[in-house]
DNA sequence: ATTACTAGCGTACGAGTAA
DNA sequence: TTTACTCGTACGCTAGTAA
């Protein structure tokens, strides 16, 4: 097993070119440069060197050092690893129930400019009318974060003589079935999310009011 | 500070999502994970709210548990250093002293064949002849493991009724000049490098036999 | 200068357990 | 079931030092 305090050792000695090359240092620079003694960073380092991570030439004063093929591997899994955690590091999941909304969604998302904004953006062209959840109130938070976040953004427009105000929107999941939450850019509601999708998602997923849902919501 | 144990932990709590949601979990779970102790766990991600890396919510049983901003910021720094890290692990340094060639090269390279593919892989047209470097002893496991690389193949061909084999090329730098360590697939040396430059190296930088020189070879 | 051994100490671990 | 406290122990640290 490779434990992070070896871990630690491999990438500062990386960082210091050791990964495509042998480089001369000491245990000394090395145990400063992850805060350790002299003594305590020879140890490891000879730990790391039987155990055929380092590989070294000694020297008189100083020695040459370099990773060998599996320490270059543990570092690479490493990489990766993170690689693959940014990139699906992207849902969330928020609960709540199924409220009434008041019908003015319906108005606005079939006003053209948005139905083809919806399409661009979403790829696909909704129901003309909202599904509204009240979010439950320890993941209100998690809405706040939400508007904090990129999302995909529609930008405002002018139609029929008058202005239509920016729409961020994340791409979701509820019940199975493809949906959207839009956020206008100028409301700040925090306990609501409205919900679009190219099906009606109340009859789709028979949904009463006062339903518990649970929106996955994806970053990107 | 952030120690290496620190971010193991971090970074299990990434890998169960804790990244971009709560995640629903126990410190003895998390123990497990890491190979330490329920009270081990317990400890180390209470000192990790403490400090602002993690946000939690208990219940009865279990907790709610997520990375907070800074806490992302860890593994984030950490990925971008290790991409950076593979990213420039690019070049290996060999010393060897200038040697007599045998003046086979200068009749190789400059068959057409090998010429254009020079220019297609290298960016430039070769001086047609070859500065042969002894490698020192030491370095010549080096060599032997360049020729496990990938670097830019020049695919055997056919000409003037004869085949011409492939030859494997690095680019290179030798005392600031642009050049390429070239070999051929069939050779088994590693005690002498042939480099070849759009210059004529030699008069370039004023190298006469038995002159110590220091080739950078990139790995590319 | 270095590396790396030995000794002694301090810290962080896990067992036991309360809430 | 959990979390997280106390406490005794042991592991890994640093200091000192030889080569």
């Amino acid at each position: 097993m490779v434990d992070p305090e070896d871990k630690e050792i491999l990438r500062q000695l990386a960082k210091l070119g050791a990964l495509s090359d042998y480089i001369y240092t000491s245990s000394g620079e090395i145990g400063r440069r992850i805060g350790v003694s002299q003594q305590t960073a020879s140890r490891r380092i000879l730990d790391l060197v039987d155990r055929g991570f380092l590989t070294r030439r000694m020297t008189p004063r100083k020695q040459f050092i370099r990773l060998a093929a599996p320490g270059v591997e543990v570092l690479r899994k490493d990489l990766v690893e993170l690689k693959a955690l940014f990139a699906t590091a992207e849902h969330m999941t928020i609960r709540g129930r199924v409220v009434a909304g008041l019908g003015e969604g319906q108005y606005y998302i079939s006003r053209p400019g948005y139905m083809k904004a919806f399409n661009e953006i979403l790829g696909f062209e909704p129901f003309p009318g909202t599904l509204n959840v009240e979010v439950e109130p320890l993941d209100r938070e998690k809405v706040a974060e939400l508007k904090e976040r990129e999302g995909r953004l529609i930008k405002e427009f002018v139609s029929e003589g008058r202005t239509f105000g920016a729409v961020k929107c994340f791409r979701a999941d509820l019940g199975g079935v493809e949906c959207a939450a839009i956020f206008p850019l100028r409301s700040h509601h925090t306990n609501v999310l409205e919900m679009i999708s190219p099906v009606q998602l109340r009859k789709k997923l028979d949904l009463a009011d006062g339903a518990d849902v649970s929106v996955r919501i994806l970053l990107d």
